[in-house]
DNA sequence: ACCTGAACACCGTTCAAGT
DNA sequence: ACCTGAACACCGTTCAAGT
């Protein structure tokens, strides 16, 4: 007995580094979204106390930190593009797919203002491609930032989508009554998935 | 003394009223932001205690509700545009100018999932323009988000702007040195106000 | 009818103490 | 060195009780 609880405790001892931490993090976060990743219920699955992950991470920000550092890096570089347009448009769905395999990344990056220096060689493409295009660094930052700043609006519509078409449901039948045209969209909108975003990125893309 | 005394909790009494909580919290969120907007507070700030709140208010999340029908009917309708493209365009900067004197409403849109019916007026001028120049209702929803998403993403990447570059401050100043064209653009970005939402959305509408 | 204090089940984090 | 329990200052909300 004695002996079954030393290896227990060693075992609980093992389990706990900073890789451990941001593994377990990681995999609550996935299942149960970013609200769910609190201090306590990621020591709870590594079954230590809540104060113990407090060796090896800072406090919550870098929790989040180190978790966006390694999903940063196990984002797959897309294949270079001969054109320079197409080159951007690979380059902003990628980041895109992180974003819809990782929905807390966006919410991360806005709101605790934290970003990964893994992503720069993805960023030193872009840069590169619009800089080939004849952008200067102002319009570079412009045109980026359009972009980024419609991935971020997409990604974030997209997933609160389904918990907002469940609250909107109880809205009365005939508040659109007085509203023809919105009348007319609203029948198609319940039932529309608008997961446009390619087709909306090449758009947007052509302007530059 | 006495009559002192009851004077107060009359006036205790009178305060508290639906919409003197709305204002209350508005007040609050104005101030200092809807992390700082809890139940709480905005009893104290009523000088009443927190569980007075939920004889006129459902919970938080009605209580966001009623704030956000409340700013809804303040946002002023712009004037009727000849040129559709233009009126498109006029009906987005109003909602992206209450984003801006309002960045709660966009949290509260998005990951609330809660709406106020109160902006169908300004929807239903949008649809109907959109309907003008050719779009049907799977177009006009498509155009729409792509607008929409974008000023949700600008409008929230506006407000944690200042938030982010002092956190990215710390970064080791050589950490672009093996980027040079993102070095290049980082330079500018810094300073860089990027409030080009108007200019870019001219651009989007001019797709249509 | 209107208001409330105590209590419950949470949260991140500090601090002093264990091994 | 590594881990931890008790404690602090919060949160939204339930519930039974006050007036």
């Amino acid at each position: 007995m004695t002996s079954k609880l030393s290896k227990t405790t060693k075992r609980a001892r093992a389990k706990l580094s900073r890789s451990a931490i941001l593994d377990a993090a990681l995999a609550i976060v996935r299942q149960d979204g970013l609200d769910a990743l609190t201090m306590r219920r990621v020591a709870s699955d590594l079954e230590a106390g809540p104060m113990s992950l407090y060796r090896h991470v800072k406090d919550r920000d870098d929790l989040l930190l180190g978790m966006m550092d390694h999903v940063a890096t196990c984002i797959p570089l897309p294949k270079q593009q001969s054109d320079d347009r197409e080159e951007i448009v690979e380059i902003i769905l990628t980041i895109h797919t992180a974003f819809r395999s990782d929905p807390w990344l966006v919410h991360v990056l806005l709101f605790e203002g934290r970003g990964s220096l893994n992503v720069l060689p993805l960023f030193e493409r872009l840069y590169a491609a619009m800089g080939r295009l004849g952008c200067g660094p102002a319009k570079s930052i412009d045109y980026y930032s359009m972009l980024l700043h419609y991935a971020y609006g997409e990604s974030l519509s997209f997933q609160t989508r389904d918990k907002r078409r469940e609250i909107q449901t109880e809205w009365a039948e005939d508040a659109f009554e007085a509203y023809p045209a919105t009348s007319k969209v609203m029948e198609v909108a319940w039932s529309w998935k608008y997961d446009e975003f390619e087709r909306n990125l090449r758009r947007l893309v052509a302007t530059i």
